[in-house]
DNA sequence: GCTTGACCTTGTAGCGACTATAACCTTCAT
DNA sequence: ATGAAGGTTATAGTCGCTACAAGGTCAAGC
C-alpha cells in the first residue's frame, strides 16, 4: 500500500527529475519560467511534482540542447513533435540550419587554430621585450600603400 | 594653421577611432568602462579625444579579440606588453591555453556535426508522425539493462 | 541666424542560457 | 527535537557587447 513513498515511479520532485535527466533544478525552473515546460503540478506544500511524461519532455529538450540548438529552436521542435501531422520538412530545416552553423563555426575555429599555432611557434624569446607574439599583436598596420 | 580641423592626424573623436579600428563607439566606451582602455582626454565640450597611441592600443585589443581571447586575457596581455622585462613565458601560456581551448571546441563541434549529419540523413518521411529525427530526439532511454 | 542632420554625451536595459545568493519553508532520519 | 537535505521565491550576476532614450555639440547649407 506504499502509495506516497519518496521515490514513487509515477511522480518525481524537481531534484529527482534533475538527477534523472542530468539537469539542475534551477535550470528546470528556468525552463518553466520561459515556457519550455508548462507549469508543474504542486504538492500540498507547494513542491513541484513531475510525471514520466514531463520527464520525457525534458529529455527531449536536453537532447536538443546537446545538439547545440537554441531554446527557440527547441520550442519549435517541441511544437512540431506535438503535431503529428506537421510536415517533416520543417524538422529537417531546423536540423539542417544547425548543421550549417556548426560547420561554419568549425571553419572559423580552424582558422583561429592556424593563427594561434603560427603565433605560438614564432616565439623563443626570454622577455616581452623581444617576444614575437607581442610584436605580432602590436604590429601597427602599414600606412595605406599606394 | 588648421590646428583644430575635423580630421587631424594627431587626435580623433570616438567615431573616427571606431572607423579606424573597426570597432563601434559603444564598444570603445565599454572598453573604457571596464578598464581595458584608460579614460580618454576630453574636448571642451566633453567629447573623447584619442591619440595614435590609444589607437594602437585599441588595435592590439581587437587583434586579441579576433583570436577569441576573453577580455581578461586581453587585459593580461596588455599588462605584459607594457612590461618589457616580463617573462615571455606568460605570453605563450595565454596563447597556448587559448589554442587548447579552440582545439577542444573544434572537437566538440565535430562530434556535434557527425551527430547532426546522422540525424539529417535518417529522415525521408512526409509528416512528423514518421519522422526519424523527432523519433531520435524523443527516444526514451532504455530502462536500466541488468 | 537658423535649421538640419550627423555626431557626441550619459544612463539604463536587454541578449542567451543559465548560475549564484539570500531568506525562508518542508520533509525525513536520527 | 533537531539538523541536514532539499524545496520555494525573488533578485542579481555572468560575457561582450547592443539597443534604446533623452539630451548636448558641431559643421554645413540656406
Ligand atoms: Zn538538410
Ligand atoms: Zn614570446
Ligand atoms: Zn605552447
Ligand atoms: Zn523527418
Amino acid at each position: 500500500m506504499k502509495h506516497h513513498t519518496t521515490a514513487a515511479r509515477d511522480h518525481f520532485t524537481i531534484g529527482q527529475l534533475a538527477t534523472l535527466t542530468g539537469t539542475k533544478p534551477v535550470t528546470i525552473r528556468y525552463y518553466e519560467r520561459t515556457g519550455l515546460l508548462s507549469p508543474a503540478n504542486r504538492s500540498a506544500a507547494g513542491y513541484r511534482l513531475y510525471t514520466p511524461n514531463e520527464r520525457d519532455r525534458l529529455d527531449f529538450i536536453r537532447r536538443c540542447r546537446r545538439l547545440g540548438l537554441g531554446l527557440d529552436e527547441v520550442r519549435a521542435l517541441l511544437r512540431l513533435s506535438d503535431d503529428r501531422a506537421a510536415p517533416c520538412r520543417q524538422v529537417d530545416a531546423i536540423i539542417h540550419r544547425q548543421l550549417e552553423q556548426v560547420r561554419e563555426r568549425i571553419r572559423d575555429l580552424q582558422s583561429l587554430e592556424r593563427e594561434l599555432e603560427r603565433l605560438e611557434l614564432g616565439c623563443q624569446a626570454e622577455t616581452v621585450e623581444a617576444c614575437k607574439i607581442i610584436e605580432a599583436l602590436s604590429r601597427r598596420d602599414e600606412p595605406t600603400p599606394v
